[in-house]
DNA sequence: AAATATACATTGTTATACTATGTATTTTGT
DNA sequence: ACAAAATACATAGTATAACAATGTATATTT
């Protein structure tokens, strides 16, 4: 009854959400790979992302210059995509975080 | 610099969170017209929703049974469109409320 | 040997916010 | 009295992003 409503309404509050995520593990300076994040974001956030959200999101974060990338071979198996945040990424992840802030405190406003 | 991202970062934020603000303005039972609603969630929570996003908006809420319309003729000026909750789209808000709840929690985590 | 996990990536679909535009009435400012 | 702004509804077109499906390839587990 209605599941099918909130499953896209959930899918529709990722938009957004997702990116503000994945520059906040980012923030401390440690670098990720695409397949480490997704699972480090649904351990930390029960949030799961699909292979095909992170990767063209990665390359918007990248193309935006809020991350940067670096192949690393590995001595065994598949090389990985490193992922680090770079200094305009963690004025931009501040500036998110203030508006977020801002949201939440208006949504607790209504919703009480 | 990177206002642009942000912007558009606020508007992906957006996307799930109007409809989630405009069930929790009618959840108390109350009904509202669509300039009303506008300008009663811009006071409360300084969001700006365009008509353009209402409308529309409405009519989806609409659609799927969370909400109900009714023309008002008034005794001056054009008439109103009045909206108001239905039971499902009081169930529906309980559980946004539940999801938004968590998804928060989650964030606190990661941004601190 | 087969199945699962690891690791990257692209294509097509769907949903929604927003700009621009349109109609029409009422109120406010000069 | 006239113009501008506010009130009140609505639609069409554009841009963005999540997701399912699909594909490639290696390593590990059963």
């Amino acid at each position: 009854m209605n599941e099918d409503f909130i499953h896209k309404w959930i899918s529709q509050v990722k938009k957004g959400t997702l990116s503000f995520i994945v520059l906040n593990v980012l923030k401390s300076g440690k670098a990720y790979y695409g397949y480490d994040l997704i699972n480090e974001i649904k351990k930390i956030t029960e949030i799961e992302i699909a292979e095909g959200t992170l990767y063209p999101l990665m390359n918007r974060l990248k193309d935006e210059k809020l991350i940067i990338s670096e192949w690393v071979e590995q001595e065994s198996g598949i090389p990985r995509k490193y992922y680090s945040i770079t200094h305009e990424g963690k004025n931009t992840v501040t500036k998110m975080e203030e508006y977020w802030h801002n949201l939440n405190q208006s949504i607790l406003k209504i919703t009480k």
